[in-house]
DNA sequence: AGCACGCCGACT
DNA sequence: GTCGGCGTGCTC
């Protein structure tokens, strides 16, 4: 019987984003499953393209000529059936490729590798012009065989031409070849094949041949075992020819072995006893039970910082291994919580996988195929681990889930706890989200019904949290206070130095100041590339571009009006470092931001100094604020609370009152009373008010309704169109054209108020890196989100062409983290 | 996207 | 008359 598979094509266009229908060959009938990574020629040129099984059926619909697969890639199907409903799902909620979505499910690094070849057939060099002859020659030259793309640039561009008529003369063949690029990687053990007294003999022997170098390593497998091969070679300043001919003599072994590249990580904890409290108890059975219910809520595990979330995260999964599930744990960032993870790995040991973005394809590889043979049950990671292979998922966490680092800011652009959910329904597997300020819409879910609360309410060690003391700024300034530390503030590091505790300095900005400006003419130094004034680095004198990296020399005199009045304003944490300095000449200072963490393993570094008392104070960016746990901490100043309220973001105000709160939980977490002063000039805002009481219930409530009255989320959906170029003016009549198009789309379906469209406009930051920026603002009041979302797909990607310039980019996000 | 086909002007 | 330049349209 005939077999038929659609495939979605490994070709990075939106014009080819649809099922195609091959012919499965009689040899492949029993083999090919759903899933399937295949080989199939694709398009006029019949080029050899990855594709990917979706569907198998008996008969094909339509009328179009098919063609039949080559042959499978994989021995297995690389995609589960769960994965294609994640894919097609994907593709849908962030109108995106089916390419898009493979590609956060299977990553890059294992494709196929394919080129075109010219192989020289028959030898006859009659009536050919210069240029053929030439041609010719070039892969004679190659041993009758060249790959066109290296023909072409030994030559130039009318090869093609010229091969095409030598192959019609019938003098060369033109073929694709492809290769898989595999990316296992062995080790290979050494070994003594005879016994020791046999070895002295054969060592004598050889050297009477002049085999000085095979004797060396006999000499040194004598005292040696499970030598691996590059290590010898490094050793014994051998070559591998030595170590052949002593296999083929049967004089030593070489043992092939898998070698999983296995991630490192430095930080260690100490496996504390630890005796869980009644709510601890309480939330484990809660959560034990749902596992094996059907159709499960998520659970929004709200539990204030240092009541325990990770001990609970640990029950459930060893619950999960002892019914032989998996477990998938994402953190924020996976170099900002190696305490978190050196507890999960003391607890699990190896039977952990740790994914992150900064591993090699290779060490991608291992990790995956680890996580797929079952030798790894725990996967733990940033967003992408969400992906990972598992056989059998038995629950899902996401920690700290309010975090902005759970939406990608790539293509696709999804939502790791929306994608979560769904993988959740697909494995029918439990999902939790803790957090110690969850987002908005998040608790309004659990109000409605659709999230199920758990909540820890007190710290585990029954501390209270710590007492927040409010400083007005502007009152200090009225009382001659021009320095960045109030008066209180002052003090409390001085007493906190003499008592020999640790502090906290907490600052939104890194850098030295967050601008450069001349105070005669008003001049502010911006970046060239981005409409962004630049950061101020006082040791290196430049102004950085914290979007594109941009630096440059701040001269002494003002490039406008060439007065000498450049002044540096606002503060940054090292602006902070060198005023600690300045006033607590003792005290041992630490700065922990992105200037100082650049390099591999410097975060580990500046947190264990801390964590050792090696420093007495810890200044530092958001960074210091995720999930880390110092005892001696006993103050945290954050100095301008009120700096993330000045973005004109909708989620301003909730990410001031997450802040507050993560940073101020830093102090006090044990057996010390902790205390935090917080800065603002700003000292009314409702965000700041229920922070520093720790009113988490109260902020939902005034939020609650701001959203309400804006059309904001969780009431409405909001879709953001970026149009971004090089070229401002064709940005501008680009946008234009986009809002002209879904009006016109919108009247002719009968729609005509269109107050929930808001733009063109500019975006907050109107230019990076060069792409002047230009934005379309949607909410879905009285318009169906599937609507306008095939709307918007229609006009941004099947009629893209049609409508836009070729070199303006469109980025669409749905429900965006900001609107930067 | 990326490739082949095809139509038209500039050359041996 | 042919080469080769780019516009057009399709990909199972």
């Amino acid at each position: 019987m005939e077999k038929y598979a659609k495939v979605v094509v490994s070709n990075n266009s939106n014009h080819t984003d649809e099922l195609y229908t091959y012919k499965i060959p009689e040899f492949l009938i029993d083999e090919i499953k759903i899933g399937h990574r295949v080989l199939v020629t694709f398009g006029r040129g019949n080029k050899p393209i990855e594709a990917f099984v979706f569907e198998i059926s008996s008969f094909k619909e339509g009328d179009f000529k098919v063609k039949e697969i080559i042959n499978i890639l994989d021995e297995n199907p690389i995609l589960k059936k769960r994965d294609i409903e994640i894919i097609k799902w994907m593709r849908e909620e962030y109108i995106c490729t089916f390419m898009d979505a493979i590609n956060c499910i299977y990553p890059k690094g294992m494709r196929v590798d394919n080129y075109k070849v010219v192989k020289l057939i028959k030898k006859e060099f009659d009536n050919l012009n210069k240029k053929e002859i030439k041609v010719l020659d070039e892969i004679m030259k190659n041993k009758g065989k060249i790959k066109v793309e290296i023909l072409k640039t030994k030559l130039d561009n009318s090869v093609e031409n010229i091969i095409k008529k030598l192959k019609d003369k019938g003098i060369v063949n033109i073929s694709w070849e492809y290769k898989s690029i595999k990316n296992e990687k062995y080790i290979y053990n050494i070994n003594l094949n005879i016994l020791d007294d046999e070895a002295d003999e054969t060592v004598d022997n050889l050297i009477k041949k002049r085999a000085f170098k095979q004797a060396d390593i006999i000499n040194f497998l004598k005292n040696n075992q499970n030598v691996e091969i590059n290590d010898l070679m490094d050793l014994l300043n051998i070559s591998k020819s030595s170590i052949k001919s002593l296999e083929e003599k049967g004089l030593i072994t070489i043992e092939k072995l898998d070698y999983y590249r296995k991630p490192k990580t430095n930080y260690e904890v100490k496996n504390k006893k630890i005796n869980l409290n009644e709510e601890q108890l309480k939330v484990i059975s809660k959560l034990k039970k749902s596992m094996d219910k059907e159709n499960k809520n998520p659970f929004l595990l709200y539990g204030v910082t240092g009541s325990g979330k990770t001990e609970i995260y640990l029950n459930i999964i060893e619950e999960a291994l002892k019914k032989n599930l998996d477990s998938i744990v994402l953190v924020p960032e996976i170099s900002l919580t190696p305490q978190t993870i050196a507890r999960f790995k003391n607890k699990f040991k190896d039977i952990i996988a740790v994914l992150h973005s900064k591993l090699s394809n290779g060490e991608k590889y291992d990790e995956y195929r680890r996580i797929k043979e079952g030798n790894a049950k725990i996967v733990i990671g940033a967003r992408s681990a969400l992906f990972a292979p598992c056989n059998n998922l038995g629950v899902i966490i996401i920690d700290e889930f309010h975090e902005s680092s759970y939406k990608s800011e790539m293509n696709p652009k999804y939502n790791s706890i929306e994608v979560a959910k769904q993988i959740s329904k697909t494995e029918n597997c439990i999902l939790i989200l803790g957090s110690a300020t969850p987002p908005i819409e998040a608790y309004y879910k659990c109000k409605v019904g659709e999230y199920e609360l758990l909540e820890l309410k007190n710290r585990a060690n029954n501390k209270e949290m710590p007492s927040i003391e409010v400083v007005d700024m502007k009152e200090e300034l009225n009382n001659g206070n021009k320095s960045i530390f109030s008066k209180s503030l002052f003090e409390a590091i001085k007493e906190n130095l003499q008592n020999n505790n640790q502090t906290i300095l907490f600052l939104n900005r890194r850098g030295y100041a967050s601008f450069v400006s001349c105070r005669k003419c008003g001049y502010i130094f911006k970046c060239s590339n981005c409409e962004i004034s630049l950061t101020y680095h006082k040791r290196k004198n430049v102004g950085k571009c914290h979007y594109c990296g941009y630096e440059m020399n701040i001269p002494k005199e003002c490039p406008d009006c060439e007065s000498n009045y450049i002044k540096e304003f606002g503060i940054g944490t090292q602006k902070i470092e060198e005023e600690v300095k300045k006033y607590f000449k003792d005290a041992k200072v630490l700065r922990m931001d992105k200037d100082t963490t650049s390099k591999k393993g410097a975060h580990e570094e500046i947190l264990n100094k801390f964590k050792n008392k090696e420093a007495d104070i810890l200044i530092g960016t958001q960074m210091i604020g995720k999930g880390l746990d110092f005892e001696n901490v006993t103050l945290v100043g954050i100095l301008a609370a009120d700096m993330i309220l000045n973005f004109p973001d909708f989620r301003s105000s909730e990410r001031t009152f997450q802040i507050i709160n993560q940073v101020a939980g830093r102090a006090g977490r044990a057996h010390l009373n902790g205390r935090v002063i917080l800065q603002s000039y700003d000292t009314e805002h409702y965000s700041i008010e229920y922070a520093v009481n720790y009113d988490y219930e109260g902020f939902y409530k005034d939020e609650i309704k701001i959203r309400n009255a804006f059309n904001y989320i969780p009431f409405n959906n909001l879709i953001s169109i970026v149009i971004y170029g090089k070229n401002e003016k064709k940005v501008i009549n680009n946008i234009q054209k986009l809002y002209d198009s879904i009006i016109y789309i919108l009247r002719k379906r009968g729609y005509e108020n269109f107050d929930f469209i808001l733009g063109p406009n500019p975006c907050p930051i109107s230019k990076i890196n060069l792409n002047y920026r230009w934005q379309i603002l949607l909410k879905d009041i009285n318009v169906e989100i599937k609507l306008l979302k095939s709307i918007i797909k229609y006009i941004c990607i099947q009629k893209r062409e049609l409508i836009f310039d070729q070199d303006v980019n469109i980025s669409i996000d749905i429900n965006p983290f900001n609107i930067l």
